[in-house]
DNA sequence: GTCTATAGGGGGATAGAC
DNA sequence: GTCTATCCCCCTATAGAC
């Protein structure tokens, strides 16, 4: 291990980063990686000790970066619920789904290697959302009766099952359709006496 | 082609259902197949083109199989808001995931053969629960402004999503609490004056 | 219809020169 | 650190006997 422009290394993870998006990881061969790095065979198994490894590399990777637009993303002055609507309406690749949900349901994930940060990230947006839902209840923005956990962990499914939904249509009006819903029900939950934050 | 029972034949698209579910497509193999079925490699490539015919013969009876399920599952005698609490309270294999849901990441996918009978399920499922809302709403069970086709899509959303962050978790109480949330909007969306469908 | 034997190709990993 | 050459095994499919 090097400075950080172990060029041959970061070009490696780099390239599975976008390959894990595109194929998954059972469907992305060494082969390919390498190919598509520009790097040899050699580099890959001086950096790495297998597929696995360099898999967790690059989701270590994937999992913060999309940790930390997340968290630009919760970061404004807007109110709670309306940080709640942005990221609902956040441009989404519908065709290619989640960098990390997509991957849940092959096998290897099993593997703590590539589930945890898989993990990491989906708690971090249910931390996110159930935060707003905690301070829009505070402010007596939404019924006092709601469960903030559950409903956040609702939202989170939302998306992930959009892109689901999206797959299944090989379309993008699904995936819309799917969040004007989940924005009507964030209507639903709010107080008719704070009409300016829901809206 | 005979009668129904072609014996191997049945047998080879009856492992191909369990291990579409256990293991997705991609990692399923047609030696995999074979093994489970009790069937040699001929029956299989008398029968079937190759693996991709073979998963459309089953997935088309899988798809088929969960629709018959999920068209009994709406056809009680219960109000249209509790026909959906029914499906979301349904019992299901967290770990496993939706069994043709889970299959919507692979590369495969892209192919109609395989899509469609996803397609046709998921869209079974919505057409379901916008059937129910349009009930409600002429009811006057729920709000007179909302769009029972986007509400109807989430909630879809919600299920395959919930598969989602169980597998992420490897917990069975994440999915739990989703569909608590799930329930609440339920709720959220229901007029006060009719509290006993709701309920 | 069902079986066993076999083939071609790619997946994942190693060896060893530079 | 990086490269090319090579290995073994399994994946998918075919051949041909019974």
């Amino acid at each position: 291990m090097v400075k950080r422009e172990d060029s041959k290394r970061s070009h490696l993870i780099d390239a599975t980063k976008d390959l894990l998006w595109e194929c998954g990881y059972e469907a992305m061969s060494p082969r390919l990686i390498v190919e598509r790095s520009g790097a040899g065979q050699g580099s890959f198994y001086h950096h790495f000790a297998g597929k696995l490894d360099l898999a967790k590399a690059a989701l270590d990777e994937v999992s913060a970066e999309e940790i930390s637009t997340l968290d630009r993303l919760f970061q404004t002055k807007k109110g709670p619920l309306e940080r709640i609507e942005a990221y609902l309406r956040v441009p989404r690749n519908a065709f290619k789904g989640c960098r990390l949900g997509r991957l849940v349901h092959e096998s290897a994930i099993e593997q703590d290697e590539l589930r945890l940060p898989i993990k990491a990230y989906l708690d971090r947006v249910h931390h996110h959302i159930s935060a707003c839902l905690r301070e829009a209840k505070l402010a007596g923005m939404i019924k006092q009766d709601m469960d903030t956990e559950s409903i956040a962990s609702m939202f989170v499914a939302i998306v992930q099952g959009s892109y689901v939904l999206a797959r299944a249509d090989q379309s993008t009006s699904t995936m819309k359709s799917t969040m004007d819903g989940a924005v009507s029900m964030l209507r639903a939950i709010t107080n008719p006496t704070s009409k300016r934050t829901a809206r």
